[in-house]
Parts: structure tokens; C-alpha cells; sequence
RNA sequence: GGGCAGUUACCAGAGUGGCCAAAUGGGGUUGACUGUAACUCAACUGGCGUACGCCUUCGGUGGUUCGAAUCCAUCACUGCCCA
């Protein structure tokens, strides 16, 4: 994997750039679709690629590995070909479900033992076996395994964790490097910042990190349940630090609005489920607000989901028919809401780029914020 | 014409003397959702009020009772059975 930084701000720490994979390019800064179980959910990989113009999308080290399990992803040579996909593809290791799925978890440090929320059967991750499971599942971009710490954590807590963390990625880090891809294309590695709300503790991981000279480096255990402007300045810190000529990975952020204030902080990489969770419970987002299509409101309103979106479905149905599809309960509402909200991810991210590049993302930025966060 | 069963909120349907503005579903309205255990979850859903509360409801009318969706009488309507 190459990174090309190719234009700053400059009145931001704002970046665009290029990423090289083997599976092609990514234009920065960029949202990545989440397709945990190797399918951007009520999303055909062709409107994926043609419609939404995603450059790259998510996959699970847990949940794949769960099901179909790993054996099936190498049978069928990797993910990419098991799945149809053939841009990029970043996995998570499993460290958001050592988060989210605490109740069934024990950490330890040789690793996290689970309990699978299939079944209920025993499993352990490892920073070494994760590895492993994401050269078999065959990802462009892997994720050390890592603890998200929750953002309510306390200081002790978070230090504690933050350096399992740090010893955990250190492990992983050695597997990697001795071990190599299996389908004949280049995989990298990327490590992961945690310190929860603390400055000092994201300086010290951040520092940690760059030390370990990765591709790539991402920032970790945010939007986990503390305010967004405690969110915003731990970019900053963080961004203080991190290798500029490397892209910079905000995990699992966020709102359109979170988005652009990260990309003004340097941030390069962004994935969330929030546009293809919230589209499928009804929540569109648009330039001029988010709506919730459920609403009685739209019952009658016979203009176009979205005019000023990008994608085909944004003009080829009205708010009157998608609202009665969410409100029947129809699958193409899952399908309608889910394609305009990753298009207009992907459309927001590329403004962004376009603005960055044209030198004036700041003051394009704070025209459209206010904007995005209205509810119509 | 005779017999039996029934009529409860938007719908279905519990409740058969006070704990009932009335269970539970569905439907409806409004929220929530941030590296996806999520086509999920929560609140509200007779009226007025933030709330304590007050008012009007269980086919109609009239009774019994301190008190009735619940008991009695009668009328109306619906379903089934017999003529």
C-alpha cells in the first residue's frame, strides 16, 4: 500500500490524498461502507461500485470468522472473490466486539476469550491469531487487535487498557511481519490509537504508535459515549503526532457533521454503520438535514427523495412512496434508503476532497455544517 | 316464527361487582441508533393537563347496589342451529 498526500488546507489541517492497493485507488479523505458479514447490508456490490462510487468497503475478523467461518473464505480464495468485490477492502479485527460484546468476553493478556453470540461456543482472539484470520480473509487494509475503550471509562482503566493495547500490537505486529499474503496481493497492517478521553494517554499511545511505523495508523475508542467536543480535541492531540505522510483512520465515525469536523482535524479515513443502520430504520441524511421518512409528514409529498442527491434513487422515487415502503415495511425501503445515504456519504467526502483541493475547505465547511445537522 | 351465542378503545381480543381508562397483539404517532448480536429498540396511543389529578367511556335505555364493562329487565343489531 502506497499514500500519496497531495494538497493540504491552508487554513486546516484538512488533507486529500491517494491511497494505493492492489485492488486499486482510494481517493482521500474517504468513507468506507461497513459490510460486516462481507455484505454492505441491502446493497448489491454493483450499486456499491456504480451508483454509490465506493472505493472500498469493511468486512469483521469476528463475525466472518464466525460465519461462514474461515475455512469457507480460503476455499473460495479470499473475500474478495467470496463476495464479488473487487476494489479494496479493510477489516476490522474484532476489537470493536471486544467492546460491544463485553458481556460475553473475558480479557486476558494472552488474548480476549469470547462467547459467540451464534451459538454460545468458546473462542479465542489473540493479536496473533487475528492476524492470521485477516490473511486468510484476504484484507487490503488489516486492523490490529485492539480494546475499544468505552468513553466513560476512568483513567486507571483506560491507562490499563490502552497499554494491553500497546502490548497486544506489538504481538500483532511481529505475526504480521512473518507471515505473508495468501492470494498473491499485498495486505498492510494498521495499528491503532486508544487513550480514551485523556490527552495525555493519546499523546503517549499516539507516540506509541508512530513508533511502530505502519502504513497507516487509526485512531480508535471514540464516539464510544463521550461528547463530541471531547471527541474533536482527542483528534487533535492524536493528529499532533501521527506521521503526516501516512493516511490517518478515524474508526467507526460518525455523523456527516463528525465527519467533516475530523477532516478539518487531518483525518483521512472514516467508516460507520450509521448511514446504512439508520437509512434501514428510516433516517435519510441529506445536505439540508436529516429526515425521518416515517414521519406522517411525507405522506403526500410527492417531490423526489432527494434532489440534490447523487444517486438514482434520489430522483427516481418520491418521499410519498419511500415513506410508504418504510412504513409497510418493504425491502426496497431498506434497499432506497441505504443506497442515498452511502451516496451521499461518499458524495460528502468528495466534496470535501474538492474543496480541500481548491483551497478553501474552511470556509466550505462551515457554510454546509449548520445545515447538515438540522432535522427537516 | 323458535333456540343458542354474542355486541369492550382505530382493529382483533382479555376482563364477568371495587385493585379498570380497561390486559395482550396489531395498527398509529414520535424518538433513538457512530470500528453492525440492530428491517432493531424506546416512549406515547379516550379527552384536558408537564405532573398529582379531573372528566367521558365497554351496543341503547331503564333498574339493583355504597359501588356496574361485569348483575337484572327491555330494545336494537350480528352470528349459528331448528322450522
Amino acid at each position: 500500500m502506497q499514500f500519496q498526500l497531495q494538497h493540504t488546507d491552508p487554513k486546516s489541517n484538512a488533507r486529500a490524498g491517494q491511497i494505493t492497493t492492489d485492488h486499486g485507488e482510494i481517493l482521500t479523505p474517504i468513507f468506507m461502507p461497513v459490510g460486516t458479514l462481507g455484505s454492505v447490508k441491502a446493497v448489491h456490490q454493483h450499486e456499491l461500485r456504480d451508483d454509490i462510487k465506493a472505493q472500498i468497503i469493511l468486512g469483521n475478523t469476528y463475525h466472518l470468522y464466525l460465519r461462514p467461518g474461515i475455512q469457507i473464505i480460503e476455499e473460495a480464495g479470499g473475500l474478495h472473490k467470496f463476495n464479488g468485490w473487487g476494489r479494496p477492502i479493510l477489516t476490522d479485527s474484532g476489537g470493536f466486539q471486544v467492546f460491544s460484546l463485553s458481556g460475553q468476553r473475558k480479557l486476558k493478556e494472552e488474548g480476549a476469550h469470547f462467547r459467540s453470540h451464534v451459538d454460545g461456543s468458546k473462542h479465542l482472539f489473540t493479536p496473533e491469531n487475528v492476524v492470521d484470520i485477516q490473511r486468510s480473509i484476504g484484507a487490503d487494509i488489516m486492523m490490529a487487535f485492539d480494546e475499544c475503550t468505552p468513553g466513560t471509562a476512568d483513567y486507571q482503566y483506560a491507562k490499563q487498557s490502552m497499554e494491553l493495547t500497546h502490548r497486544w500490537l506489538e504481538r500483532g505486529i511481529a505475526r504480521f511481519r512473518e507471515t505473508e499474503p495468501k492470494y498473491g496481493y499485498s495486505q498492510t497492517f494498521f495499528p491503532i490509537v486508544q487513550g480514551c478521553t485523556y490527552p495525555d494517554l493519546r499523546r503517549q499511545s499516539a507516540e506509541f504508535i508512530s513508533s511502530q511505523n505502519a502504513e497507516g495508523n487509526a485512531i480508535g475508542g471514540l464516539a464510544v459515549g463521550e461528547p463530541a467536543e471531547k471527541m474533536y480535541e482527542m483528534i487533535e492531540v492524536v493528529n499532533e503526532i501521527l506521521p503526516k505522510d501516512k493516511p490517518r483512520y478515524l474508526m467507526g465515525v460518525g455523523t456527516p457533521q463528525n465527519i467533516l469536523e475530523a477532516i478539518e482535524r487531518g483525518v483521512d479515513m472514516f467508516d460507520c454503520v450509521m448511514p446504512t443502520r439508520n437509512g434501514r430504520n428510516g433516517m435519510l441524511f441529506t445536505w439540508n438535514g436529516t429526515l425521518n421518512m416515517r414521519n406522517e409528514k411525507w405522506k403526500n409529498d410527492f417531490s423526489p427523495i432527494d434532489e440534490a442527491g447523487t444517486s438514482i434513487v434520489d430522483t427516481a422515487y418520491t418521499k410519498a412512496y419511500l415513506r410508504h415502503l418504510c412504513v409497510t415495511d418493504e425491502f426496497l425501503a431498506l434497499q432506497i434508503a441505504s443506497i442515498h445515504n452511502l451516496a451521499f456519504y461518499l458524495d460528502l467526502v468528495t466534496q470535501a476532497r474538492q474543496h480541500i483541493i481548491a483551497g478553501d475547505f474552511s470556509s466550505w465547511k462551515q457554510s454546509v455544517i449548520e445545515q447538515l445537522g438540522k432535522r427537516i
